[in-house]
DNA sequence: GCCGCTATTCGACCAAAGTCGAATACTGGC
DNA sequence: GCCAGTATTCGACTTTGGTCGAATAGCGGC
């Protein structure tokens, strides 16, 4: 595949013939801003592609499928709790992904680093704490913030793993159907949102089902809950 | 508003001169025998009745439906949640409850408080503690174990306080199919479990998603987890 | 007793969910 | 280029879900 480069996008360095793109993917401008700078620091000239919901996220990950880095707000429209970590991981498991959330529990941490995420960075953080982070992740480490030290307790409940490696299966599109489903719509409203017919939406269904080892759509909805940002734990046993 | 005054203080005295019960309900058989123990102190002579579900527990509150305390264990077959406790608080308002459970977190407690428990005793406490608590609640205060001050912060969050005050318009009926629903169950299965039509069932679905305020029963499971131990909380707004 | 209220039960009817088989299109490997 | 595998799409058919109207039973107030 023969590049024509555009001469504007000429970085200076020479070994790297391509520019390379960082997503930042949240829902507030404001903190994409902020972001921007820390990500201006960490990767110097790096094209930076914005995203404000995970359906855009997933768009730019469509048109720039091997960018170099994603920051990922665990809160926007269309997410619930870990959902699109998985299915990012899963879809596009090189790319080293760094989440940002405003909960700062030690638990949810260590969820997103079992989850997959290179490192976790509280809202509250500051520029030269989030350069860091990045420039770590960039080096090929797992960060988290010194609150949190990076202990052994890394492993997820079993439940919640196994319902992440059942997401994992899931097509972009079934994901957006249990996504919607997770908010309640029927099959008809999920058809209308995404365009196709209803029939369609009831053939995701059924793979959905199948690939998340159940029935019918409640319980499809009970093991996605099970990824929620505070998730359903047994009572530890005496 | 002109006042046709009970005289509480009197109801209370009549019913002091019988013989006043004590229900715990508690699914591990040892730890509601060391539960035994602290009730003999706090209460002497108290007639103790055990419950080891969810459906023993309201059958007892049936054939007793005026016990001096219940002590509840959030962690029962067939709880999920604070489903039973918010339950149980709707048709027994006049029982004081003490919440049992293994998790000690600071968050739990006051979301028990939060849902009308009138005390939080983590499993782990020791029996002084427990008759502490126990006779706290029965001078008509509220008890939470040394560690977690209680604090103003009691107020649940919004979603949590209308999907409570939603969920204690159920009937006893409409709460068991509303538990059942949250398994994943069938209308047939719930059918079959209650010894009923299916039918009767849909009528019961019918009614609980009207109280519940939504038009399907993935919807009605959504509300439902609401009171999970932990629930999805959304994101701080920053 | 009598009345109104609610809980529980059910059957018949319409709407939504789920299954099956199949067509199209795209992507890698040979 | 060709083939195999998978993602996405859809229509026809069966099963499950949900509404409506209605009957029975129990409870508390007057």
């Amino acid at each position: 595949m023969a590049m024509e480069l555009r001469p504007q996008s000429q970085a200076w360095s020479i070994a790297r013939a391509m520019k390379r793109a960082v997503l930042i993917a949240d829902d507030h401008p404001l903190f994409r801003d902020a972001l921007k700078l820390a990500v201006a620091q960490a990767v110097p000239g790096a094209q930076i592609i914005e995203a404000d919901s995970v359906h855009s996220l997933f768009a730019a990950l469509e048109s720039h499928p091997d960018p170099e880095l994603l920051l990922l707000d665990l809160n926007m429209p269309g997410a619930q709790g870990f959902n699109a970590l998985v299915q990012a991981r899963a879809h596009f498991p090189a790319v080293p992904i760094v989440v940002i959330s405003a909960r700062e529990d030690r638990h949810i941490m260590h969820r997103a680093l079992g989850h997959g995420a290179a490192a976790f960075v509280p809202k509250s953080a500051s520029i030269d704490l989030i350069v860091g982070a990045l420039r770590t992740v960039l080096s090929g480490d797992t960060w988290l913030p010194p609150s949190a030290a990076q202990d052994a307790s890394l492993t997820l409940d079993e439940g919640e793993a196994e319902a992440t490696s059942r997401l994992a299966a899931l097509t972009p599109q079934q994901f957006r159907v249990l996504s919607m489903l997770s908010a309640g719509l029927l099959n008809k409203q999920i058809a209308a949102e995404l365009g196709v017919s209803e029939a369609t939406v009831k053939a995701h269904m059924s793979a959905v089902m199948q690939k998340l080892g159940v029935s019918n759509r409640t319980q499809a909805v009970l093991l996605a809950q099970k990824l929620a940002l505070d998730h359903v734990t047994p009572d530890p046993a005496l």
